[in-house]
RNA sequence: GCCUCAGUAGCUCAGUUGGUUAGAGCACAUGACUGUUAAUCAUGGGGUCCUAGGUUCGAGUCCUAGUUGGGGCGCCA
């Protein structure tokens, strides 16, 4: 039975002295005339492990010393201390069997290479010490996000991936359809699969409500697309969210959610990641470690939309767009305003007419009880709100939006039977990753990244 | 969608005012080396200078179009 190198890391005693077959691939091999040594990665941790081989140990050493980065092997050894090396162990080889031969065109060579070229090489830049640590820190922070919830006694909820409405006003989407459109003459929607117009899922958030009218708590976390043709390092057309939804809660359990929920995952990362975070803070962003202590020691600021736009005016900046009372912030805006309160801040109570339907209008009849986190360099990583509960409230905002509800009965219905106050708010998956590993480019955090033109692999 | 920058060896890049045979480091190949760890040292092979067209005695270099990629902005939970 073969072993992992993590079990090595994690049980080195035990394995002193001991024989390991251990299998994985080389990620650099030095010979010189008598011996050399293989830095193997089996991909069960971050960590290579060294291996020695001597030329009167294997009969194959003159093979051996020729394999290049990349080959998988097959190593028979003896794992022996070594406390005064770089290492703390090392393994001395009985055999080394090739298994799958790399040519010398293997793109990936223990150097550095651009991000950019990576991206071309998406099948292949996980075996970099860079994608390899991203994509475990997006595993485990994938598993943070349900042990959170679960050990809430929240219910996990698979929100539909297709849906016919598109009440949420979101913007572009994809369209699923089974008519043959390379002949259909004119299309015509009762013939398509549905018996009606289909697209990809923008949100699941809707569908959460509806359970967590019956669960109380409630969490999706799937996929989603937008068809936008975004061009940014913050936007792709398929990316995974993370949508809680709380019944009997306001926007103040909905922030305080949505920063414990962070917390915990930041907290988790440290504990089962801590290689791969001093490989962050030390080649992809410097002080990373730092910053993430201190928003796990401290409490998210709060500002209303009023008050940020405020801060915008008085700062004395030349922005590029005006901040206005009462309308959008900018990226610029939203630059400014971590900057300024130097972590991650809540803005709340924005202007009801830059919002969506659902949120709940607040006393003022101007702004509604909707909130964004923005923190550096993911920009807005949550966006939220209390949902409007009131039945009047909603009809009424839906005509003034002009919005088709002829999909929406069932949501009403949620108001009509037991309604109850209830918030909820989106994650955005990859972003959270970005500001867990400093990695500036969302299409960097995604195994496979579909962006506007751009769907290989 | 708008603006902007770039494309030179497998990779990362340099290439002067337009001038003779286009360079470096890494990688690769051969060799040296009894503890390397992004090993080191020596030698060597490796180029459709993104594509097409144009200007010129002469284009990697200048112009036009296309294409691919980066960045900024917008759109956007």
């Amino acid at each position: 039975m073969d072993t992992r190198i993590k079990q090595l890391y994690q049980k080195t005693q035990e394995y002193d002295g001991k024989t390991v077959l251990l299998k994985g691939w080389i990620r650099n091999n030095r010979d010189q005339k008598e011996f050399g040594f293989i830095d193997l990665n089996d991909g069960s941790t971050f960590e290579t492990l060294q291996v020695v081989y001597e030329s009167k140990v294997l009969d194959n050493y003159k093979e051996i010393s020729k394999l290049r980065a990349g080959c998988s092997v097959e190593i028979n050894g003896t794992l022996v201390l070594t406390p005064n090396s770089k290492q703390p162990f090392e393994v001395k080889a009985n055999t080394i069997t090739l298994l799958g031969d790399s040519p010398e065109d293997y793109p990936i060579q223990p150097k550095r290479h651009s991000r950019e070229f990576l991206r071309e090489n998406a099948h292949l830049r996980v075996r970099t010490n860079l994608f390899n640590a991203v994509f475990r820190v997006r595993s485990v922070v994938s598993h943070a996000i349900h042990k959170f919830f679960q050990d809430r006694n929240f219910i996990y909820v698979h929100a539909p991936i297709i849906a016919a409405s598109d009440a949420e006003g979101a913007g572009e989407m994809f369209q699923v359809t089974t008519l043959d459109l390379d002949h259909v003459k004119e299309i015509d929607y009762s013939q398509d699969f549905f018996g009606k117009k289909s697209n990809l899922s923008v949100s699941g958030q809707l569908h959460a409500e509806a359970y967590a009218l019956a669960f109380h708590d409630v969490y999706t976390f799937g996929p989603t697309f937008r068809a936008e043709n975004s061009n940014t390092k913050l936007h792709a057309s398929e990316f995974w969210m993370i949508e809680p939804e709380i019944a009997f809660a306001d926007i103040n359990d909905d922030m305080q959610l949505a920063e414990d929920m962070i917390k915990y995952i930041i907290q988790d990362v440290f504990d089962r990641c801590p290689s791969e975070m001093q490989f962050f803070d030390q080649f992809v962003e410097k002080g990373l470690i730092q910053k993430l202590k201190k928003v796990l020691n401290s409490k998210f600021k709060v500002a209303t939309h009023k008050e940020a736009i405020d801060i915008l005016l008085q700062s004395g900046t030349k922005f590029e767009n005006l901040p206005k009372h009462g309308e959008d912030l900018a990226t610029e805006h939203e630059k400014y305003l971590t900057k300024h309160f130097d972590g991650p801040v809540f803005i709340i109570d924005w202007p009801k007419d830059i919002k969506a339907f659902y949120m709940r209008l607040n006393d003022d009849n101007e702004t509604v009880a909707a909130m964004d986190l923005l923190v550096p360099q993911a920009g807005e990583l949550v966006g939220g709100s209390q949902r409007e509960e009131r039945m009047d409230y909603l009809e009424r905002r839906i005509q003034e939006l002009g919005i088709s509800d002829k999909d929406l009965w069932w949501y009403k219905d949620l108001r009509k039977y037991g309604g109850c106050k209830h918030a909820g708010f989106g994650l955005g998956l990859e972003r959270m990753i970005m500001y867990v590993t400093g990695v500036d480019n969302i299409r960097d955090v995604l195994p496979f990244p579909r962006t506007p033109k751009n769907c290989d692999f």
